[in-house]
DNA sequence: AATGTGTGTTTACATTTGTAATCAATGAAA
DNA sequence: TTTCATTGATTACAAATGTAAACACACATT
């Protein structure tokens, strides 16, 4: 049942992935180098991940430490397979199929995917 | 400057993508087989899209028929390519690597896959 | 001619999302 | 001790989204 990460959400989850815990000044500092937020922009969403309990505070004196409360690799296999799912009928080879059609996929990346899934296979 | 497809829209979308030129009680006919929508929850839809100009109508005497004016390839790149920025840096592998490690890829994938690859590098 | 039925159009309304402004409390600085 | 800056909490507010209901009109049926 996890709680859905808006896109906004998402760019604070990232900051606090890379490194926690942090205060809301500081999450908003590595914000502002990507989106032109306000501080208070970066509060309010904050809050509303508390509040869905995708991040945790913990208290600082009369502030707050934010910190992830879900991990980045199981918020990825979740909307990996959602859009697996909803956008090439839960396959991966129609997905990279139309990446590779798309020309989204270079001779570099054909050539790393390859050598990944040999090593998968051991 | 493509218009954003919501979720709801894209499901509308899917149908069209089947089979077009239909009129909204067609299209209504196949979404309820997914969604649990009721006609006027379709036809709202069609709407939006019909606004967005992602759908082109056609007049059939009293009603419309509608069809797709985006391909469904389009759309699908469009969408893929932010997914994967967004979330992996743009890079393919990563997403590839990611869906292995969650255990989403069975050795069927990865076979069709590597033949996929195979093709591809001809 | 009266009535029902299938349209598209207009309006509705709660929720989510993006993006804050304002407020109140508290600790730091002057 | 008055003032300023920080911080979380509360409130705001428009646009997008999900999910329709109401309305008006034209054709088919009685």
């Amino acid at each position: 049942m996890s709680e859905r990460i808006s896109d906004a959400e998402h760019a604070v989850m990232e900051v606090l992935w890379k490194r926690a815990p942090l205060t809301a000044a500081e999450v908003a500092d590595q914000v502002v180098r990507e989106k032109d937020w306000s501080l208070q922009t970066v509060k309010t969403l904050l809050s509303r991940l508390a509040a869905k309990a995708v991040v945790g505070t913990e208290r600082d004196g009369r502030r707050f430490l934010y910190s992830p409360l879900v991990e980045r690799d199981d918020y990825l296999t979740g909307v990996s397979r959602n859009f697996v799912d909803r956008l090439f009928g839960g396959k991966v080879m129609p997905l990279v199929a139309h990446l590779a059609e798309a020309d989204e996929l270079s001779a570099e990346d054909i050539r790393e995917i390859e050598e990944l899934l040999r090593e998968l296979k051991k």
